[in-house]
DNA sequence: TCGATTTTGATAGTGACTACCATATGACTG
DNA sequence: CAGTCATATGGTAGTCACTATCAAAATCGA
């Protein structure tokens, strides 16, 4: 639209950028906000108005990547449940397969910084309720609290093949193939959370 | 053991009691850590040698339920792993059922404060990677990381079933049984991490 | 009781974050 | 183009979580 709304975004972005940059440099504890500010050349006020929090610097592109396959779900026709879970969770595991060195470093912060490790938990949890909230929006059932319950383990578990899938990628960039583990994935979650009685059941514990 | 471990043991039970305390009738952001030390009676320097930070203050109580199981699982012999899960979900179900009050009182916390629900819910990982853990320890089978990659799996839907039926409790005290929630829990944990296919499953979404 | 170890409390300091205000800048109207 | 309004910015001052350090006090072993 306006000029506004177009600096709007580009100092967002600077500021971002510049942060993410930095944060690689010289680590996420080490970095301060008014060293960001200073390289985006803007005032400390103007970044908070930006970003509530240090940790959503680092995370803004997972948000989107999360955030963005919910909205791109909820415009999506009704599908079986199955198929629609699979689909989102494709959907963010190309998101995320787009930028794997950011994926990476957002993950090694993670690891460094306990911090910056509960803000993603949480955001992958309010990814969760977003996507609970949708699909009780195409549930139907007669029984309100058996399709919240539903649809809240549902979307739990394409949360968990998610994280699950990503971290094991992150942990081993080249000996692991995305696609296959999410296939992998995919049969379990067709087949039930746990191997099916019949495949690769009955390991003693 | 010696008196030390003793006064130990009580001024941290004095300090997390008192800070609870404040945290109930205050709200967690309206009370200081100087509050919360001078309640206890001790220097702030002393109340930061038990508890790193402020949120670990409110979920201590959580994370004994949670790590505790685990604990208690690894103690437990050889079953199946559907059994093992189970056991692990109802054990800390019902330490979790101990203490009703607390166990809202921190939920109403995490939903007021964001550092408390970004602290909550890399928590529960922390919970899910140590099972993860375990269940690596006691599985076998050729392919190490179908192993990684099933106990990681297979820990998440612990977690996930967890969380949802303790938010479920939560939300609604009255109108949720937990016993019953973790019995359709449990079946559906069995039959699969979705509804199984000749059971309610078709739902159009 | 004496010496070694641990626990405590106080002090000073860093840095994330907030509230507030004066200024500047893009947007709309005559 | 001039004037006016809404919004964006930068600076200041302040709060508070958290760290580092160190001397004093409490506890333990002999």
């Amino acid at each position: 639209m306006g000029l506004r709304e177009l600096k709007r975004e580009r100092t967002r972005r600077l500021i971002a950028d510049k942060a993410f940059e930095l944060f690689c440099h010289r680590g996420f504890g080490r970095t301060t906000v008014e060293q960001i500010a200073a390289a985006a050349e803007v005032g400390p006020s103007t970044l908070y108005r930006y970003f509530p929090t240090k940790e959503t610097l680092v995370l803004e592109f997972v948000e989107d990547c999360l955030m963005g396959a919910v909205v791109w779900f909820r415009g999506q026709p009704p599908v079986d449940l199955p198929d629609g879970l699979q689909a989102v969770i494709e959907h963010v595991l190309e998101e995320l397969e787009r930028n794997p060195d950011r994926v990476r470093a957002v993950y090694e912060m993670a690891d460094q910084t306990p911090s910056v490790s509960a803000h993603l938990q949480e955001l992958i949890w309010r990814f969760r309720e977003e996507l609970t909230e949708e699909l009780v929006r195409r549930l139907s059932g007669p029984d309100p609290q058996l399709v919240e319950f539903t649809a809240a383990l549902s979307a739990g578990s394409a949360m968990n093949i998610i994280e699950t899938v990503v971290r094991m990628w992150v942990e081993n960039p080249d000996g692991v193939e995305v696609k296959e583990l999410a296939r992998r994935a995919m049969s379990l979650l067709r087949g039930g959370g746990l191997p099916a009685p019949g495949d690769n059941a009955g390991h003693g514990l």
